[in-house]
DNA sequence: TATTAAAAGTTACTTTATGTAACTAAGTTT
DNA sequence: AAACTTAGTTACATAAAGTAACTTTTAATA
């Protein structure tokens, strides 16, 4: 017994968006088309998991992925229409975290 | 090795957001506190599931829990202000939806 | 020419999160 | 006393995410 009222395309959204990295990568790619490793260092993503993300948002028309023959070969992933649309969400986001969030200073100081 | 280079409040917005059934839960509340069970019923959540995530969110600050020892007692979820300040960020991914969500019909329509 | 180096993934395996269904506890109605 | 309701909890099964080592391709280096 799942089911829900809620309007379907609300549901997906927040499905799609409450998927693990998708919103940190989908943030990353606002500033500029990035390449894999430069999403993996950016935001501290496992190769795996940012590979089956990609593919996933890929195949939702978020992002899309260039390949640029060059030696060595370039691929560049860059989001679409449909994916930069997400922008106000995420500043929206960004500024609530200013106005609200608590960081717990974590002092990480060695030595 | 798991670092990033993103504002901490930004990042720890995004975890709590990209929590499965967070944003849902927020979004049913939003319309009036709600109990347990309406709760359940609105979202399609399992009970475990959605007694976890009650627990984070009032943790966070997000929702306080009331007890009207009424008879029988009745539980009564509300936001908190906290809380009610992610109506901004609902309502933009409620939008971006209605503008950019292909539901794809998968008609279920017995006899 | 063999060796070492990226970049972009993939694979096998472990850990964590989520889902399911049955169960508990307190008070209530029959 | 037996059954019902609400608000959960428990034990167990499945799915998603994390880790680290490995593969492939092309190139620059020794």
């Amino acid at each position: 017994m799942k089911q829900s009222n809620l309007c379907p395309k609300f549901e997906k959204a927040v499905t799609l968006l409450s998927q693990r990295w998708t919103a940190l990568v989908i943030y990353q790619m606002l500033e500029a088309p990035q390449r894999f490793g430069e999403i993996q260092a950016a935001i501290g993503i496992s190769g795996k998991v940012l590979s089956d993300r990609l593919k996933d948002m890929e195949q939702e028309g978020l992002i899309k992925r260039d390949v640029y023959p060059e030696t060595p070969v370039v691929i560049e992933y860059s989001l679409t229409e449909k994916g930069r649309s997400l922008e106000t969400v995420l500043r929206d986001i960004e500024n609530w975290s200013q106005d609200w969030i608590e960081v717990d200073q974590q002092s990480n100081t060695g030595s």
